[in-house]
DNA sequence: CTGAAAGCGCTTACAG
DNA sequence: CTGAAAGCGCTTACAG
């Protein structure tokens, strides 16, 4: 009646039709009993080859797909994810969430999306309740303040891995979580725009609720590695206006000639700043991104920036679960894949220390010269 | 019993523990059978107001909440929704996304997110029938072609709602379907560019797999009443790239002064073609934008665009779909909020057809100026 | 308006 | 290695 959808029917290229094949179905053609069938679709071990075989022809020939709602009931294992984050339009939350949507498609799990829109605890509960009830796993971005507080949220026998930003020093986190750590990368690049000429490098960050990001910290140990005292790091949001905001300050400084931004978008808005200040990005300042949206190298000048390979990461974080559900425990962290300096055109020496031309400059170490849209990039660039 | 040693964890700031309390908790709680608790919790109309009362009481105290996958497989009412789309990182595809998510969970609707990779049939219809199974009903985003084919592999008893570019002329869709109907602002954008003394205005398309957008239809038609006429649209891609690419050959043509871009990326593709090419923007030539990404403002120059609100157009989806399910049939169509001209920087008078400053231009009806990143915007800027 | 029954499709012990 | 049993938490008819 009325309302409810329940559906039937419908369904697949091969033979059957309507109502769904269940695992009683397979076992009739398989001229077995419906829980061999169940052992065979879980990898059981006690199941002879002949069996297993004749199980297999039956499930492929009737398009049998188990029916997850009936396994999740039943005390199965987990066929699902939900990822819980606080944003999804900013790339770097974005990005993992593909990640994790492609690795748990080629796994066979479900995958669901929960957004974080209250910093109120007994919101965050709720969230988070709401989110484990369907999945039973869970993923949390939790690169912001609100992916931490979910992840308090989270009871410890739930399985879930954390995206984080990397830990400063040793405070490892207690869930098993994936990071990448951008020390060295930041650390390249401050170098980099050291190695320009500029006598310091000022720094927006992006939100941390920890004493110091890893960025941070590399962009520290360049400036100390130098002999050069680090300016305060200009704590800011995440977006663009939060950058052009910082930016609009500095740009007021003359003695700021380079700016290592938080992330690509604030990197946009800090330039945006320059721009209405007249300060010309490279000639005066020079600005340096994170990230590498899609999009960085057509701005103009295109962006030199650090790029992070976010969803990978999204990939090994899924993976990190799939490996805590199945072995019951897992490594407690793991760093992902390095980051990595892209040399665009926004960075150049500081104003009159040297020719107004391009100069050549050593290319620093594993960086990889880029000059904007004309090169084309290695990976699948998701163009359709 | 014996040390009970269960000590905090999670849950509910308010009373109960561990495994979760079921309908039939609820039931002895509040003393009556479980089948009245499914009926109050199905806002069945056969409960005396007095027993629904105590039922509900007994489940706030309880911190009840049904057992998703239990309810699905009983047969119970659809309570989640998976969206099937081609892309997560175009803003065109996450913003609506998160319209989804959040009209979803104030509805207590879970919600999946599916991938679609391939434009292979088989695939096709298995990722349909993968997407199906966990939810029971499916919003999908049809602006591009993967999104239009995986739509014509659902059954049509499932429960469906299509996010589509608006369609030409009277060529409704079979499905209850949302769009944004760009045909005014389309027209209204090509109008501005006419009215600051372009002669024509190029179109650079976003991908059509029917004859023509209705954005492309506004444009022409804006041309037409002109007495311009229209110059082949090109036909792209949806990013940056191609956007460049297109770029890269309307440089070459001095003839070309403004171009109506299919989105922001392409226009921002474009703006670096015309960049490298040296040609001025807005002085050597117009670019207008679709979309209003959140960082179009920070361009240099600030983009002029045609703002969607595409969350809203997620939520109207959303709930589109509840419809469907409740009162079992909808109406076929629905057109969502107008899309709106934000007149920011890019666009001017053509090259020597006036003085080169700003020019007092009159406001076409119903745009809104906003000069860039200053102005802040009304909305949330969900920027935490 | 409200119970007792039967079953959704699966899985985990338990006997062979 | 393979059945028969019991049950996961709910819902939909079916009797009162």
């Amino acid at each position: 009646m009325t309302g409810h959808i329940t559906h039937a029917s419908h369904l697949s290229g091969n033979s059957d039709r309507s109502p769904a094949v269940s695992i009683r179905d397979v076992a009739r053609a398989a001229g077995v009993s419906h829980q061999t069938v169940s052992r065979v679709i879980n990898d059981s071990p006690k199941v002879s080859r002949a069996t297993r075989e004749a199980v297999l022809a039956a499930i492929d020939q009737l398009g049998f797909r188990p029916n997850r709602a009936a396994r999740a009931l039943a005390g199965g294992p987990v066929q699902s994810v939900t990822v819980l984050g606080s944003n999804t339009s900013l790339y770097g939350f974005a990005a993992p969430l593909e990640g994790v949507e492609e690795a748990s498609r080629d796994a066979g799990f479900g995958m669901g999306f929960r957004a974080l829109e209250s910093l109120n605890p007994a919101d965050m509960r709720d969230a988070v309740e709401r989110a484990i009830e369907p999945a039973g796993a869970l993923i949390v971005i939790a690169f912001d303040q609100a992916g931490a507080m979910a992840l308090e949220c989270v009871p410890p026998e739930v399985p879930t891995v954390a995206m984080i930003q990397a830990p400063s020093s040793a405070t490892l986190p207690g869930r098993p979580s994936v990071w990448i750590d951008e020390f060295a990368a930041a650390k390249e690049a401050t170098e980099y725009l050291l190695g320009l000429g500029h006598a310091t490098v000022h720094h927006l960050a992006i939100p941390s609720w920890s004493a110091a990001t890893r960025r941070m910290e590399g962009w520290r140990a360049a400036l100390e590695q130098a002999a050069v005292r680090p300016p305060n790091a200009l704590q800011g949001g995440w977006t663009a206006q939060s950058g052009y905001e910082a930016g609009c300050k500095l740009a007021k400084d003359s003695r700021v000639t380079a700016v290592l931004a938080g992330n690509d978008e604030i990197a946009l808005g800090v330039m945006r700043a320059m721009h209405e200040a007249g300060r010309r990005v490279p000639d005066d300042i020079s600005v340096v991104g994170f990230d590498d949206v899609p999009y960085a190298r057509f701005f103009s000048p295109a962006l030199t920036t650090v790029r992070q390979d976010f969803k990978t990461l999204g990939k090994v974080a899924f993976h990190k679960l799939l490996e805590l559900s199945h072995s019951g425990r897992t490594a407690p962290t793991l760093a992902s894949p390095q980051a990595q300096l892209i040399i665009r055109e926004s960075a150049g020496p500081p104003p009159r220390s040297g020719p107004r031309g391009r100069q050549a400059i050593a290319t620093p170490l594993g960086t990889r010269p880029d000059t904007g849209p004309n090169s084309h990039d290695e990976g699948e660039e998701n163009d359709r």
